[in-house]
DNA sequence: CTGAAAGCGCTAACAG
DNA sequence: CTGTTAGCGCTTTCAG
C-alpha cells in the first residue's frame, strides 16, 4: 500500500523501476521502433507487476493523434441504432479506431451540444446520423477538417460524406407495391415526431407515389410515446372506427405494425385479404410474430459498416466515395399481397 | 480559405485575435474567476467567430481532471442496458460528468480490453455492469482509484460500491409465486448462456425455491442466437412436445417468454389456466401483446440513476453507500394465476 | 538500439 | 481584473 492512493502511474515509474529511459518504456509500451529483447522483457514485466495504465490524455496530446470516431445518433432505445452501432464497432475493430457515442434524443439543439463535446476530443473522424443539422453544427462538422459521414439517409446534400438509403424512395416503393396489390383505401400511422426526418421523408413520397397512381391518403394517425405495439393497436382500433372501409395500413415502424397486425388477427380479420399491414425497419426482433410483416429493409448494419470503412479510409488519406446510396428490400411478409 | 486546413485552433488563436492573454481567455470559456465584461464578451465573440472548440485534451491533461464516466455493459441490442443508461445519463446531465459507455458482448477478455482502454483515458469514475470480472480487471479498477459502481446485481463482493438487485432473490420469488399459484410441472426456458451470470442466479435462486416446496424442474431448455419472439415459440413447442403435462413455462427473458404466449394462444391453450408464463424484466415494450406477460421489473432506470449519483457523490468526495439492493416487483399479468 | 531535449494546448499558482 | 511561469505525461526528433 503506497502512501498515495489518488495519483496514477506513469511512464517515469515504469521508468524507475526497471532502469530504463521512459522513452524506451513508451517504445516497448507501443512496440514501435527496435528494442532489444532484453530491455523488452524487463520493461513489460515491470509494467504489468505496477499494473500501469498508459495515460491516453497525454499520449494523444503529445502526439496529435486521438484514435477515437464521434458516432452521434438520435437514440439508442430503437433498435435501429444499435444494429447501426454494431455494424461500426464491427468494422472499426479491425482499425485501431473505437467508436464513441453520443446521443440527441432528436433534438437539433442537444446535437449541438453533443457535437462540440465530441469534437472537443479531437476525434479522427464523426459518424452522424441525419443530414439535418443546426447551422452551428455543421458549421463545427465543415471546420472540424476531419473526415465526417452522414448516415440512414442520402436525400439531400451532406457536409462530407454521406451513405444510406433514400427514405422518399423507400416510401415511393411501398406506396407502388401497394396500389399493384390492389389496395385502394390506405390509411398512414406513424409517430408524431416532425423531428424524425426520416418518416418525414418516408412519409412524403409514400403519398406522392400514391398520388401518382390517383389515390390519396385516406386517413392518416399519429401518435408520441407510450409502448409501440400498444399504440400501434389502439391507433389501428381508432383507424377503423374512423374508416371502416379502410383495405390498408403503412405503419412508420415495424413495431407499431405488430401491434396492428396483433390487432387485427384478435378480431379475426382476415390478413391480407381484407386488410394488408405494412411497416418500416425490417426489425429481426419480431420474427416470431403469428404473421411475417411486410417490411422494408433499412439496411442498418450494412450503413454503419460502410461509413466506418470511409472513415477509416479517410483517416488513412485515402479517397472514397462520397455518396454512397444503399437499396432497401421490400420483403411482403404475409400482410401483403403479392400482387 | 487558410493555408492549413488540418490544424486545428488553439487557445493561443484566440488571445492573438482578441488581444487578450491566452489565461484570460481560458478564464472566460471556462467562466473560471473574474473577467471583466468587457474582455469576456469580446473573447466570447472572437471565439465564436473563429469557431473556436476547447480542447479538452490539452485541458484535462493539465488540470488532470476528466469529466467521464465509464460505462462499461454487455450488449445494447437488449432493451435492459439502454435503460440502464438512460438512467445514468439522466442524472448525470445533472452534474458536470458525461458517460462513456463500452460494450462487452457478455466476453470477459473483451471487458477486461473495454476497461483497460477506459482507465487509460482517466475518467473520473466506473459503473460496470455485474460483480464476475477477470482478476486483471478487478485489480485495475482496484488500483484505479477512482470511484467504481458494480451495478445490476448485487449476489456477490463489490470491488467498490455495488447496485442492483439480488436475482437469486428474484428466483426464488417467482418460484413461490409459481407454487402457490398451484402449478407443479414447471418447465424453465432460457439462454443458453454461461456468461451471463445474473441469468444463471435466477435460475439457482428458482430451482432452490422449487426445492424446498419439494418440486423438481420438469423440463429445461436453452437457446441462444435468432430473434427472441421465434426462439420463444419454438423452444415452447419443444418442450410442450416433449412433456405435454407441462403447466407452466418460466423463461429467462419477457421477450422470448412473449414468443411462447404467443404460440400458447395461437395453439389455443387456456392460459394461464391449463398453462401459466412468466418472464423476467418488466420490458415496456411488450405492453400490447394479447395478454399481459407475468414478469418481475428489474429496476433498470432506478439502477442507473442510483448508480450515477453514487459516482456523482464521490467525485465530490461525499460519502455514500456501498450496497444498494433494490427490490424487483412481480407482477402477474394475465399469464400467472393470482393465487 | 538507447537517451536527451523540446514541446503538444491547456490550466494551477502566483504575481502584479 | 490580468498576466507570467511552470508544468500535466507522453511522444517526436535528433543525437549518440
Amino acid at each position: 500500500m503506497t502512501s498515495d492512493e489518488k495519483r496514477s502511474l506513469t511512464l517515469r515509474d515504469v521508468s524507475e523501476a526497471s532502469g530504463v529511459s521512459e522513452m524506451t518504456v513508451s517504445r516497448v509500451l507501443r512496440n514501435r521502433g527496435d528494442v532489444s529483447n532484453a530491455t523488452r522483457e524487463r520493461v513489460l514485466k515491470t509494467a504489468k507487476e505496477l499494473g500501469y495504465v498508459p495515460n491516453k490524455i497525454a499520449g494523444a496530446l503529445a502526439s496529435q493523434r486521438v484514435n477515437l470516431v464521434a458516432v452521434i445518433i438520435p437514440s439508442l432505445s430503437n433498435m435501429v441504432f444499435p444494429e447501426v452501432l454494431a455494424g461500426i464497432s464491427q468494422t472499426l475493430e479491425e482499425t485501431e479506431l473505437q467508436p464513441v457515442v453520443g446521443v440527441t434524443d432528436y433534438l437539433p439543439e442537444k446535437e449541438e451540444k453533443v457535437l462540440y463535446e465530441m469534437l472537443s476530443w479531437r476525434p479522427s473522424g464523426v459518424i452522424i446520423a441525419g443530414l439535418e443539422h443546426t447551422e452551428a453544427a455543421r458549421a463545427m462538422l465543415d471546420a472540424s477538417g476531419i473526415p465526417v459521414v452522414e448516415i440512414m439517409d442520402v436525400d439531400g446534400k451532406p457536409v462530407d460524406a454521406m451513405v444510406g438509403i433514400s427514405h422518399r424512395r423507400a416510401g415511393r416503393e411501398m406506396a407502388k407495391a401497394i396500389l399493384k396489390a390492389g389496395y385502394r383505401n390506405i390509411a398512414f400511422l406513424g409517430t408524431k415526431m416532425p423531428l424524425d426526418h426520416r418518416a418525414r421523408k418516408r412519409f412524403e413520397g409514400f403519398t406522392e407515389a400514391l398520388a401518382k397512381g390517383g389515390v390519396e391518403i385516406a386517413e392518416k394517425e399519429f401518435y408520441s410515446g407510450g409502448s409501440a405495439l400498444a399504440k400501434g393497436r389502439e391507433m389501428t382500433a381508432a383507424v377503423l372506427d374512423r374508416n371502416p372501409d379502410i383495405d390498408f395500413l403503412y405503419f412508420s415502424n415495424d413495431m407499431i405494425g405488430a401491434g396492428g397486425l396483433l390487432y387485427l388477427l384478435e378480431k379475426g380479420i382476415d390478413v391480407p385479404g381484407q386488410i394488408g399491414l405494412a411497416g418500416f425497419n425490417g426489425v429481426e426482433l419480431l420474427q416470431g410474430l403469428p404473421r411475417q410483416l411486410a417490411t422494408m429493409d433499412a439496411c442498418r448494419k450494412e450503413i454503419g459498416q460502410k461509413a466506418a470503412e470511409i472513415i477509416a479510409a479517410r483517416v488513412n488519406d485515402e479517397d472514397t466515395d462520397m455518396v454512397t446510396e444503399l437499396t432497401p428490400k421490400i420483403s411482403y411478409g404475409d400482410t401483403l399481397k403479392r400482387r
